[in-house]
DNA sequence: AAAATGATTGAACACTTATTCAACTATAAT
DNA sequence: ATTATAGTTGAATAAGTGTTCAATCATTTT
């Protein structure tokens, strides 16, 4: 380490044959990127909350917004996120919207994160 | 909605015992913010792929900015995360710090979400 | 046709956050 | 002791994000 700035890391202390063990390991990046992508989108209170209460009951904006206690330009904001990420699918009936889960496994991934969070430390 | 500003939804068309009936479901506040601050910090592709390798091997700080393309400095940041949150623990040798996995569900969800993101459309 | 309402949208704002840089600590080697 | 190195830390900066507000769309009701 020569170099004035702090280079990507090249010092000798490197177990190469883990790091590169290691590396065959790691899926690629786009896959990395896809996996972080999908828990950064749980990763929101707001979000959270409505997900979680489409597991349970398919809903309108109103209905959410309502059972948040936040209002229903905030709701139909997330809401296109989780649209965007296909996490929740919408049925239009007359006026209303009504939005339900696209996918069974967030509700796994929900199950098995409750568990380490309810989890007595 | 007489009312200059937005209130919090109570418009005539909520389904009030649907939403009374989720509103039961719903786990406590606190629960639900643990929750999405655990999917959050799983949410960073660097911390990301810090967890991934770290389920495979334990390693030092220099091996991982090593294997991420990453300097020390921002390895080990995001590691002062993931030990604030429990989710990595550590053990010191000579120089040289040693981290690894501190909590087996992270593994789970980790695999879920794999799946999740793996699956063909 | 006009009014009302559920829902969406874009811009603005405040807030958060990840990385970089530089300084620093602690341990090891010369 | 001095030098070198693994790692941590705080401040600064740049990028990203969630909510609010106002305007708008779409459908229904009068």
């Amino acid at each position: 380490m020569q170099k004035g700035k702090e280079e990507i890391c090249e010092i000798a202390y490197i177990d190469r044959k883990k790091v590169s063990s290691v590396k065959k390991k790691m899926k690629p990046e786009a896959t990395m990127q896809r996996l972080a992508e999908t828990f950064k989108v749980l990763g929101d209170p707001t979000r959270t909350k409505i997900i979680f209460a489409l597991s349970q009951e398919e809903l309108c904006v109103c209905d959410i917004a309502n059972l948040l206690g936040a209002t229903k330009s905030a709701v139909s904001h997330q809401l296109r996120i989780l649209r965007n990420m296909r996490l929740v699918k919408y049925r239009k009936e007359g006026k209303m919207v009504f939005y339900s889960l696209d996918d069974d496994h967030i509700t796994n991934l929900f199950s098995e994160c409750l568990r380490h969070v309810e989890e007595d430390d």
